[in-house]
DNA sequence: TGAAAAATGCAACTTCGGTTGCATTGTTTG
DNA sequence: CAAACAATGCAACCGAAGTTGCATTTTTCA
């Protein structure tokens, strides 16, 4: 369970918290089930009560996806949507089963406008995604793939990472491999060698780090 | 020429521009010129009114640089720190002779509270930057480089895409490659593939394109 | 204008990571 | 509980893209 002051909808004074709750509807999702076809996104607005949803894009050619988002107790989308009306061109799948609360995006934006306490939650929250999604771009572009692999091994372990904090728990291999940009196959075959070495350890689909500094040093000199 | 609408600070009322003329320090940066060593990114919000300012990550292990955005006349930066106040560790350098406009970034935050026309613009505005982020991320792990390459030779040909148009022009290669992310030698074998087949021609610092739709079928069946 | 610096061009080599294919183990659900 | 499905493991192959090194052309600026 994540910290409370760590989630940025409870932060929020009792009056914001009521416009929110009165528009609001409840709704759940299955592991595995799409979720948007149509227009939804462009209606309303969402925030995670419990479970975890990935957005992801997709390469029609091939079908590589890459996973941009996992949404946790907490997070909130489309804030893109939200922030320019405009279709945004992404898929969603639930990766466990989730709560959903469901708000008209018209009052979340009017909310936007006119409460203080919305916004001082909301625009920090915001950075929080950029920064998010810089990171993911700029490390696909200067870090290798084991890298990337230890990176995020490395976060799962941060407690005040509360994008990447025992993100991986339960997610398949081939799950990780969408986070960090590559295939099931490359990801076995670098935790295969960490676990030659004795670096990390796992049982079912729980990933066991014995030697975090064996792990720094690897992304220092490797 | 841009557009003027197209300008997101051109759009503001003139209560909102006052605001923003009242307390701000123009400056002139020289091509090359790398900016904010200190904490001005913490202290100043920028606006660019001419010339072309990249921002770029910094592999410190192999000197391999990503670019993330490249501002022109009416971007703004840096937002992420206009909305969380947290440092940004990026780097700024300036990729032709520009002038930028030094506003107190408090300033901007209270514009930010306060004022209901630089909202209308701002928060489009910022969709469209994490738009950009978004698809730079994609595009690397989804297109190889030949296909993110000529992704980028098109865009440079679309009016209506405001942050790719005329982009290229006057670039080197070796920026061209830290845009894609990939490295100079890459991107000058795939450009004399190209004019092998008389897609494009090259004449110094200008890449012409002789067949837009021979690049549109190579970026669909390559 | 001419020397120095920057950009482009060309070639050979290496390697990481993506691909294919199949066997084995774990998990889900009727 | 058993069958169907999902996930993991193992091995061999291939190619795009990054690396190194140097020659040539273009641009900058004293």
């Amino acid at each position: 369970m994540l910290p409370d002051t760590a989630v940025p909808f409870y932060n929020l004074d009792t009056k914001a918290h009521n416009e929110i709750t009165r528009f609001t509807q409840r709704l759940s999702v299955k592991k595995g089930e799409t979720l948007f076809s149509g227009d939804e996104l462009l209606r309303y607005f969402y925030i995670v009560i419990s479970g975890k949803i990935k957005t992801y894009q997709l390469n029609f050619d091939n079908g590589k996806e890459q996973t941009i988002f996992v949404y946790r107790e907490g997070d909130m989308f489309d804030t893109i949507v939200l922030l320019d009306g405009k279709p945004h061109d992404v898929m969603y799948e639930a990766l466990e089963d989730s709560e959903l609360l469901q708000l008209p995006i018209e009052e979340v934006r009017h909310l936007l406008r006119t409460n203080e306490s919305f916004n001082r939650m909301f625009f920090p929250y915001l950075a929080q995604q950029m920064r998010h999604v810089e990171e993911l771009a700029t490390d696909l572009s200067l870090y290798s793939t084991s890298e990337r692999l230890i990176k995020l091994l490395l976060q799962n372990l941060d407690p005040n990472n509360r994008l990447k904090y025992k993100l991986i728990q339960g997610l398949s291999n081939t799950e990780i491999a969408k986070l960090i940009g590559t295939v099931r196959h490359v990801v076995e075959r670098h935790l295969k060698a960490l676990k030659a070495d004795g670096t990390i350890a796992t049982k079912n689909k729980d990933i066991q780090i014995l030697d975090a500094n064996r792990l720094l040093e690897k992304i220092n000199l490797l």
